[in-house]
DNA sequence: AGTGTAAATGAGAAGAGTTTTCATTTATAT
DNA sequence: ATATAAATGAAAACTCTTCTCATTTACACT
């Protein structure tokens, strides 16, 4: 992921944008609000306005290299697209985000938008529970 | 739907408690937003606050009374729970809210969440798409 | 390399939706 | 009736996100 991407997306390869993809790329989460890549940049010491992050993104989204989250309640996270549809298993204790991609949930959605005459444009699955390390620590 | 229900929840039976239920139960739309349910209250030559609507209803939902889906990027609604659980498919040109409800998906979900080690506690499935109506209006 | 121009940026203001605060009112147990 | 804990309304506060606008920057074209 590089120069060549944003200018694909018809956006100037700035420092601002070249910062946010190295931080989606570097980080150890994959999942990202705003404000996280905002911190992670200040934290590399570089300066960013928090309302750039936000563009930023949204042009990320718009271009297909990045995917947005909206998670019940809070707020928006982020991830680096990498050609993959999957949906995601969100730990209510800890926030640990995880994939999953089911090809048979995929096949009912397709079966009902059909039989109530929706064209899916897309769909939004969310399963909320308690991880594994979360159910060991609450005993 | 009555004082009863307001008692077993712990609830004082108040007069805008009361009007929030009767809107919930009377309205030809099943999905209302806070401000909805606020606005039809006015209508209707109720007095009460928007505040006091968005306490009830986070109250109601807590009493298991209402349900709150949270759709992307927009605000809340609420639904009478009626004691079955569905799924939502959004028409994202007219807002338009239909439910569903399909056994195959309950299933793998159970199933994915068991693989992953999570105790699932509810999950939310949205799909979005274009209605009937909608797609002869755009022809 | 220098320059014009449209695009991008940062800071702060603004906006939407929702929650909180607090003084006043009300429901309900006694 | 009365005490008291809970509920209310209005406004302020809050969170997340977008917008505004003056300044800066990237890049196409000399």
């Amino acid at each position: 992921m590089e120069s060549q991407d944003l200018r694909k997306a018809g956006l100037k390869v700035t420092l601002p944008r070249l910062k946010v993809l190295e931080i989606l790329e570097q980080t150890a989460q994959r999942h990202m609000s705003a404000e996280d890549v905002y911190k992670a940049l200040l934290e590399m010491g570089e300066e960013i306005g928090l309302a750039t992050v936000y563009r930023v993104l949204t042009q990320f989204e718009g271009a297909g290299l990045v995917s947005r989250l909206s998670i019940e309640g809070g707020h928006a996270v982020f991830e680096l697209v990498d050609g993959s549809h999957h949906d995601h298993l969100l730990c209510v204790s800890c926030n640990r985000i995880e994939e999953f991609v089911d090809e048979v949930i995929e096949e009912r959605q397709r079966v009902i938008a059909a039989e109530k005459g929706f064209e899916m444009t897309e769909h939004s699955l969310y399963i909320y529970g308690i991880c594994k390390e979360c159910q060991k620590k609450a005993g």
